[in-house]
RNA sequence: GGGCCAAUAGCUCAGCUUGGUUAGAGCGCACCCCUGAUAAGGGUGAGGUCGGAGGUUCAAGUCCUCCUUGGCCCA
């Protein structure tokens, strides 16, 4: 016999936030996540890298973002069997790292740091970093996010620096290092360049002198005899160290010619749409030109304190070609100083000409006639020296935004400085290859933005002068400036001749060593920049094991990884780090699939941002909505590429709507579970002689595993969210709406019809429990604890231990899927017609003629009892021609017709939509089932039977409703026998309610007392059958008539319709 | 200035790859139902020139071009 004992009491409203923590606690104690691990060891291996969070500051709504991500497809690869091992990562370098610990020691700038010590700092960034990997270790259990941070590796630790020390020593081997000037925003002042988030801090409104500058032509060609190009500058410091002039190859320039003040004719050569602006109107346009026939002429430079020396290469004075030049403003010639530019850097490179740098690193001219000033403070003076040199044209104040330094209010200048390099141009072809191989989602980044932006590639500038960060392992000569590049510790101990295998790789520790040069027997230093902390995170496939030096076997097994996540701002962070080194190193890429992100933004659409108090906290989500409602939130709202909105409203919604519905059937379930004492091992009986119900959300499962499979499969987490929650809506809102009487009534009325559906509901949720797992894995977790592990503790003990659920080929069933398609269709209808007719549901009605397009009619049969009880109908007949109340025409499938007609099929589309229904049934008795013959504009044209749909309409004058090619026609008469029907349905409703009221348990017994208003109703219902059935259905032992005194307590009055009222009375039996 | 994305109901979003003639959902709103899932649940309704303009096609929310607005990235 069945047994009740192990059926949990499951409460009506959850507590989501408790429950989740009872699930961890349960992980936790039962080791599963681990236990999940161990269990796939022997299976494919399928690989995940974590993408390091820098550990800097506390966790936000966004880290969870990505971290749910990074969750739910290792998840379901376990599932599937896959061994996904899942080793945690913490960026520890950086930057912000190091403007966190200045902000708390207050320091301000590079010297106070250095006056502070390296040594002590760097060990404050270090406690810093560690300070903030544990408030992201706590988040990242919360969330459910099955990560080993025991396991995970730091780009601080002595192992990873060595390994990324390796991966410098190689490339260094092949030649794609190199050192150069680099231009950047630099504070002469703090005597540091600034990086772009710290240059957009400091963007304000400034009036500056604009000076436009003329350059006599020196070897031109007769048309441009004597002619000058004019350039403007907002930025005269920077004209001495002119080398080129700039202009668009295809822009059109001219030659004017105007008379200066001393009465002489002058040439000018600038932009044809920038004559005016720049000129006024008393000019003469002598000859227009393009840019490109300019292109190579010489000109007399502005000034000659700083020309280039005869051992410089390069051709300066010219006039070159660049695509960023235009003619919104100054004069479509462009100044080019190379060290003050980065635009002007790269046309330089390209074009070969020398770098005129007079700027020290304290932003003041190193020599000249301005030496020891600020630069900014010798515009005035370099203008006056213009005019008297006879060059300028004209000097305007020009306001534009410039950026100063957020610390100091100087203004940045852009500044040549050397720098390292990593040569990934001579790699661009094969980065592009392999960007083609990646499986991007969205597709369009791998063409779009990161293809562009590998396009444009420029080579890596990969040094910082900052502290905390990987020291780059370049030991240079003091006397030969020859360069060594050291790969790990043993190799600087060898170098070095002293021990330094213990030695932390870090600054100030490295800086003190020196090694003898072995080429000319001098001394080297190391030269005193880190690496970028890009390259850091870029090595982490390698770096992450120690490679070479250790882990090698791990990193064989787990390279490259199958996916990635991270949002969409890392294309330039570490989507390209990664690419840029495993293409230099190992010639591939290092991920084959990656799920970028949108950004998180409040409930309005706007950034969460500190200043604008809108950021919302995780851990308030957590514990006030829970975790799973914040995964689904980031699973199934829009696409993960877009950004998405996180407020109250959006959890609250997907709480109620879609958690608490799957509780809710969960509850169902579970509730008469423990009453009937329901054994799952008990044997059940075939789907296929199971009631259609059951038939059709088994068909329904079926085909959502298989969305939900093949989506997680192809990294589309909304397709897949979008079935579950259709497929959720479908069980609560049919299935269960639909089966609810199978689970009260009693077992012995139809003992394999119960078995039946609780067998069918049981399967739907423990299959749903495990389709969820990967999503929301606490929910999950607690339906399967509920629903299998409380009755059979043999079973498997978490559903992550579980294996991804594959559809029985016995549940599925597209014809019946389809049949009840149409039946609820048709229910939609039926409930409109009877709310237009004012006949409530309760009120029986005879029957109901329906009519379906003719593919449909055939599954009819299936699902006309489903809809006779849903709408409360003795019958639904399928309404046909012969039947003789339906009308027939025509309607035209345009998916056919235009195939075969192309433009006449509007033509015949109208004639088939003109005929009437005596027209209809003309043609249609003609072709006899057979081809139509249409006479459209006088020619008989062959209608074949695809070409055209029969639309019925049922003619009666019953209440039809129709949409399309479905219509229900109700028929309203009201018999005595009907009204006597719905007098019983009203009194098992007003008894139940009563029952409710009086605080009766689900499954007591009770004594009925009844009186009527109307004589002799009782007898006739009894006659009828209709009181057994009222017994049947409200559990009632006895019922007695006419015998509540007009005092007494606890009495119901119902009213039965057109029949009168009933008084009733409910007692315990 | 360049690149990418987005624009569909009051709000948030599907649908677009594969063009087919009533464009869907949730929330909100109005009205109603249910009362053995009940501090739940359900139904019905109103609400859309699918950002604009051209083009391709027998047929365009869907394909192409241009434009407008917003977002992100780069300069």
């Amino acid at each position: 016999m069945a047994h009740a004992s192990g059926w949990p009491e499951v409460p009506a409203r959850p507590d989501l936030p408790a429950l989740e923590h009872a699930v961890l606690e349960r992980w936790g104690r039962d080791d599963v996540f681990h236990r999940s691990v161990a269990q796939r060891s022997d299976g494919p291996v399928w690989t995940f890298y974590e993408g390091p969070p820098t550990a800097n500051g506390r966790p936000g709504v966004h880290h969870v973002e990505s971290r749910v991500f990074k969750d739910v497809f290792p998840r379901y690869r376990t599932m599937k069997g896959s061994s996904v091992r899942r080793k945690g990562g913490w960026d520890c370098h950086g930057l912000p790292v190091e403007l966190e610990v200045e902000r708390e020691l207050g320091l301000d700038s590079k010297a106070d740091i250095e006056a502070y010590g390296i040594e002590e700092f760097n060990a404050r960034c270090r406690e810093s970093v560690q300070r903030y990997v544990g408030a992201f270790e706590e988040l990242t259990e919360r969330i459910g996010f099955w990560i080993d941070t025991e396991d995970a590796y730091r780009t601080m630790d002595a192992e990873y620096v060595e390994s990324l020390w390796w991966a410098l020593g190689e490339l260094w081997d092949r030649d794609l290092l190199f050192e150069d000037f680099r231009v950047a925003p630099y504070c002469g002042r703090c005597g540091t360049a600034l990086s772009d988030a710290e240059v957009s801090l400091g963007y304000d409104e400034v009036t500056d002198p604009s000076v436009y500058v003329r350059l006599p032509l020196i070897d031109a060609p007769d048309a441009l005899a004597d002619a000058s190009l004019v350039v403007w500058t907002t930025t005269p410091w920077t004209l001495p160290s002119n080398v080129a002039c700039a202009v668009g190859e295809s822009l059109t320039y001219a030659v004017v010619e105007r008379r200066n003040t001393d009465g002489k004719t002058e040439r000018l050569v600038l932009a044809a749409d920038l004559i005016t602006t720049v000129l006024g109107e008393d000019v003469t346009v002598a000859s227009t030109l393009t840019g490109g026939e300019l292109v190579g002429l010489h000109y007399r430079p502005p000034f000659d304190h700083f020309m280039p020396d005869a051992t410089d290469e390069g051709d300066a004075h010219r006039v070159v070609a660049a695509d960023f030049v235009t003619t919104t403003d100054g004069t479509g010639i462009v100044h080019l100083a190379p060290a003050f530019g980065g635009d002007d850097m790269v046309v330089g490179r390209r074009e070969g000409l020398p770098i005129i740098n007079p700027v020290g690193p304290d932003a003041r001219f190193t020599s000249g006639p301005w030496a020891g000033r600020f630069v900014k403070d010798a515009d005035e003076d370099i203008t006056t020296a213009l005019a008297a040199a006879g060059l300028l044209v004209a000097s305007r104040p020009y306001t534009h935004t410039y950026p100063f330094c957020w610390r100091c209010k100087q203004p940045l200048i852009y500044w040549a400085k050397p720098s390292w390099y990593i040569r990934t141009t001579a790699r661009r072809d094969e980065l592009l290859a392999n960007n083609a191989g990646i499986g991007w989602s969205p597709e369009h980044i791998r063409d779009g933005r990161f293809g562009n932006w590998l396009e444009n590639n420029v080579d890596w500038a990969l040094s910082r002068d900052r502290y905390w960060g990987t020291p780059l392992p370049f030991w240079r000569c003091d006397d030969c400036h020859g360069v060594t590049v050291v790969r790990s510790l043993a190799q600087l101990s060898e170098l070095s001749g002293e021990d330094h295998t213990g030695t932390d790789p870090h600054r100030p520790f490295v800086d003190r060593i020196t090694i003898p040069c072995a080429d000319c027997g001098g001394t080297a230093h190391r030269v005193p920049g880190v690496a970028d902390a890009w390259f850091d995170s870029g090595g982490m496939p390698f770096a992450q094991w120690g490679y070479p030096y250790r882990g090698r076997a791990e990193f064989e097994r787990h390279y490259p990884a199958d996916y990635i996540c991270e949002a969409i701002d890392q294309t330039r962070g570490w989507f390209y780090s990664l690419l840029a080194e495993s293409t230099l190193l190992f010639g591939d890429s290092s991920f084959r699939n990656c799920v970028c992100l949108g950004h998180i933004v409040d409930e309005d659409g706007r950034k969460m941002s500190k200043s604008v108090g809108n950021v919302v906290d995780p851990w308030t989500i957590t514990e006030v909505h829970g975790a799973d409602a914040l995964r689904w939130l980031m699973f199934a709202d829009g696409n993960p590429w877009v950004s998405r909105r996180v407020g109250t409203q959006q959890l609250d919604d997907v709480v109620r709507r879609f958690l608490l519905t799957i509780w809710n059937t969960h509850v169902f379930f579970t509730t008469y579970a423990r009453i009937d004492g329901f054994d799952p091992a008990s044997p059940a009986p075939a789907v296929a002689d199971r009631p259609i119900t059951d038939r059709w959300i088994l068909a329904e499962l079926a085909a959502t595993i298989d969305v939900v499979d093949h989506g997680l499969d192809r990294y589309d987490v909304s397709t897949a969210t979008r079935r579950l929650e259709r497929f959720v809506d479908d069980l609560s809102n049919w299935y269960v709406r639909r089966s609810r009487r199978r689970f009260w009534r009693g077992v012995d009325e139809d003992p394999s019809d119960k078995a039946a559906a609780y067998h069918t509901l049981h399967t739907v949720l423990t299959t749903l429990a495990q389709l969820l797992a990967p999503f929301t894995p606490f929910i999950a977790e607690r339906l399967w604890q509920d629903l299998v592990v409380s009755i059979d503790p043999s079973a498997v003990d978490s559903v992550h231990l579980t294996d991804f659920p594959v559809a029985d080929a016995s549940w599925r069933d597209e014809a019946v899927v389809a049949a009840m398609a149409t039946g609820r269709r048709l229910v939609e209808l039926g409930r409109q017609a009877r709310t237009e007719s004012g006949h409530r549901v309760r009120q029986p009605l005879a029957r109901a003629l329906v009519s379906v397009p003719g593919r449909d009619a055939s599954g009819l049969a299936l699902v006309a009892d489903e809809i006779a009880d849903e709408l409360n109908l003795h019958a639904v007949d399928l309404a046909d021609a012969a039947s003789g109340v339906v009308d027939r025409t025509l309607k035209p499938n345009f998916r056919a017709l235009g195939p075969a007609f192309g433009s006449d099929a509007p033509a015949v589309a109208a004639a088939l939509s003109a005929l009437d229904v005596a027209g209809a049934e003309e043609l249609l008795a003609a072709a006899d089932g057979g081809d139509l013959a249409l006479i459209v504009d006088g020619r008989t044209l062959t209608l074949t039977a695809e070409m055209f749909e029969i639309v019925e309409q049922p003619r009666t004058g019953w209440s039809v409703v129709s949409d399309g090619n479905h219509a229900v026609a109700l028929d309203t008469t009201l018999t005595p026998e009907l009204e006597l029907e719905g007098a019983a349905r009203e009194l098992v409703r007003g008894v139940n309610e009563q029952r409710k009221a009086v605080g009766l348990d689900l499954a007591d017994r009770i004594d009925l007392d009844l009186t009527f208003e109307v004589a002799g109703l009782g007898e006739r219902l009894a006659a009828a059958g209709l009181l057994d059935l009222l017994a049947r259905e409200v559990l009632a032992t006895r019922i007695v008539q006419g015998d509540i005194p007009d005092d007494a307590s606890d009495v119901a009055t119902v009213t039965l319709g057109t029949l009168g009222t009933a008084r009733l009375r409910v007692l315990r039996a």
